[in-house]
RNA sequence: GGUCCGGUAGCUCAGUUGGAUAGAGCAUCAGCCUUCUAAGCUGAGGGUCAUUGGUUCGAAUCCAAUCCGGAUCACCA
């Protein structure tokens, strides 16, 4: 899963130079490799070339520099000194040498302390990645490789609305989606809505029994709102119809089955799945009303699908494998007539995938859906974004798949993600302490509406122009605040760090952005591309790059190598720390450093492609946490 | 109880294919706007990396045990 580096197109063994020419991957591979590959690769001909021995990447690590030290990179010698039987010192002074005067346009200095050779990489190395790539809105992406993946991620259930949990899974999702396709994956976002089942026959009994005829027109409520508000009155009408049958006299686990609304909604999933007219009807209905409200929050929040299930399509699938499990002898039936798989040999318990009464379970309509998927779309890669709660039941349904022989089983991939918690604890829709999606983007715009205000800085814009900025700064903030966390680990919700704009924030780099822009404004346009080339080319000496800009552009030369480890890992928190990092030193290097008004045309030119570049990785990286960034703010 | 995941600064989080004196943000304190947007920058204080033992040139990182927290182990989805 790790991203080994290695892979660019300098000096690519034969066999893989002739392999490009035969396949697609070529363009792939056209992007130069990043400093990191290139000091490994040197290091490995030099330690040849002197010592007459073979190493790989993997017998040495290469790190970046600490700050307190001189150079850029660092190679570690100790892990060598086995090898070549040399001490650690020794191994380095031969080893810098040897890099310097082998690769002077790559390296430039060297110093050894106490067993770390530290490389100084060549300005004019990073003056030519910064003159290439500093305009390429592509950089760091890469060229289609033929792969096909399906994420599944939002999964909603049609009777309540969407909250802070269903957010953390829709940005992980999308986000993961783009990072794929920024890796060359070609890319479909699915969904499986949970339409049918016992609890959206709650909401449906609830309503027959409490709306006298309302609707989202009628009482101008948000559809998946007003579905979930009736939710919520089964749930208390249920309680209280329980707590009176046990005041009556009742067990409370005979109460729960007996209560009158309960009977009602097990008599309506029944007559749901017989196909009942006016049950259908009203299920449509009422699902159509949590369509329209859905539809609203998504289009808010940025979420899109290429393909949607509907678990009313698709939960009958999956029997006919439970028929072909028994011929494999896969499953085994139990005297009752349901049917069960044992997983106890693999650490796990017996599992049932079909009910006595014949019908299917959770479990078995996903093994149907798997390969529906795999059918349908002939995918590389399955993903689902599915919460860590249900790390056992995904572990069961590959295991599932496998012992079935089904050819997409290795292909399933649970991309299981943390709980988001309270401050108080966890969400608690009982206690009533769920923090409403809807609710918590408009408190997130509406803050980023009053900082708005309260700096004065655009007091020119127009209306909606005011509208779109703070839906940009709101969405910036609370995205990247869900994103930033490594998505396996449980995370904290703390409401006023959340609509904090300084700091850690979408907000703060969404600003380094809008400071980018406007310096771009001020400078004509054409003076950076006419005079760019000769100022650079005509005035080396003052190319001297200062530290703060030799550091943003060693910290942009990164920007490939986190999307590929992004990827690698399924995690855009790899992105939003990078971003912030960039952003950061960004922001000291303009405070260091004025761009219009540099020394020489030459550095003002230098500068002005250091920002260019910055803003574009900065536009790029948010892009892909689904994050837009404003030309002013 | 079985299985899995986690424990790093007051708080929220990085850092874990083993590398130099463990890093950010928030909060606290002290500075910086006649010069490209101060939603910014600079600096200070703040740590038994849960505990103990092991592996080795070197451990927050790997191994073992223990403590603490969470998830899960439904003819629910």
């Amino acid at each position: 899963m790790r991203f080994i580096p290695g892979s660019g197109y300098f000096h690519l063994p034969r066999s893989l130079n002739d392999k490009l020419q035969t396949t697609n991957l070529k363009l792939s591979y056209l992007c130069p490799m990043s400093i990191v590959s290139t000091v490994q690769q040197c290091t490995i001909e030099s330690l040849s070339a002197l010592f007459n021995q073979s190493f790989t990447e993997k017998d040495f690590q290469v790190n970046q520099t600490k700050p307190e030290f001189e150079g850029d990179y660092t190679v570690v010698m100790f892990s060598l000194v086995k090898a070549l039987k040399l001490s650690p010192d020794a191994i380095g002074t031969q080893l810098g040498d040897h890099l310097v005067k082998n690769y002077p346009q790559y390296f430039s200095a060297y110093n050894i302390i106490k067993g770390f050779l530290n490389l100084s990489v060549a300005d004019a190395y990073w003056l030519d990645l910064l003159q290439k790539n500093h305009n390429d809105i592509c950089y760091g992406k890469k060229a289609l490789n033929g792969k096909k993946v399906m994420v599944e991620y939002s999964s909603p259930n049609t009777n309540k609305p969407l909250h802070l949990g269903h957010l953390r899974n829709n940005f992980l999702g999308w986000s993961v989606a783009e990072i794929l396709k920024a890796n060359g994956y070609e890319v479909i976002k699915s969904c499986i809505v949970n339409d049918r089942g016992i609890h959206i026959c709650k909401s449906m009994i609830a309503w027959q029994q409490f709306a006298n005829g309302a609707t989202p027109q009628s009482t101008g409520i948000k559809g998946d709102h007003f579905v979930g508000d009736y939710y919520v009155k089964f749930n208390d009408a249920y309680k209280a119809e329980v707590d009176k049958l046990v005041s009556g006299g009742m067990d409370k686990a005979v109460a729960e089955k007996e209560a009158p609304i309960m009977k009602a909604t097990q008599q309506m999933l029944l007559d749901w799945e017989a196909g009942k007219p006016e049950v259908i009807e009203l299920w449509k209905k009422m699902n159509s009303w949590v369509y329209e409200g859905f539809d609203v929050t998504y289009k808010r929040i940025g979420t899109d699908f290429d393909k949607m299930y509907y678990e009313s399509d698709t939960y009958l699938l999956g029997k006919n494998i439970v028929q072909q499990g028994m011929d494999k002898k896969v499953f085994f039936q139990k005297e009752d007539g349901s049917i069960w798989i044992d997983l106890t040999a693999d650490g796990l318990d017996e599992k049932i995938v079909q009910r006595k009464d014949g019908t299917s379970v959770y479990i078995t309509q996903d093994i149907g859906l798997a390969l529906q998927k795999y059918e349908q779309y002939g995918i590389d890669q399955s993903i689902y974004v599915i919460g860590n709660e249900q790390n056992y039941h995904m572990k069961v349904l590959q295991l599932i798949c496998r012992k079935l022989g089904m050819p997409n089983a290795d292909n399933i991939h649970h991309l299981s993600y943390g709980m988001v918690e309270l401050t108080t604890g966890k969400m608690k829709s009982r206690e009533g302490t769920v923090v409403d999606a809807d609710d918590l983007v408009d408190e997130m715009v509406a803050t980023a509406k009053q900082h708005t205000e309260e700096l004065g800085k655009v007091k020119d814009f127009s209306e909606t122009e005011l509208a779109e900025l703070y839906d940009t700064l709101g969405l910036g903030a609370m995205k990247f605040y869900l994103l930033r966390v490594d998505p396996k680990k449980t995370m904290v919700f703390n409401p006023q760090d959340s609509i904090d704009f300084h700091g850690f924030t979408g907000p703060f780099i969404q600003y380094t952005h809008a400071r980018i822009k406007s310096i771009l404004r001020k400078v004509d346009g054409s003076s950076i591309m006419d005079n760019s080339k000769t100022a650079m080319n005509h005035d080396p000496s003052t190319m001297n790059l200062m530290p703060l800009e030799k550091e943003l552009i060693i910290a942009a030369e990164q920007y490939p190598l986190m999307l590929e480890q992004a990827c690698a890992e399924q995690n855009p928190s790899v992105i939003a720390n990078y971003i912030f990092q960039l952003a950061k030193t960004f922001n000291s290097f303009y405070t260091e450093h004025s761009i219009a008004n540099a020394e020489s045309e030459a550095k003002k030119q230098l500068r002005l492609q250091l920002a260019i570049f910055t803003a574009n990785i900065i536009q790029s990286g948010m892009q892909l946490l689904g994050i837009r960034v404003p030309e002013r703010m």
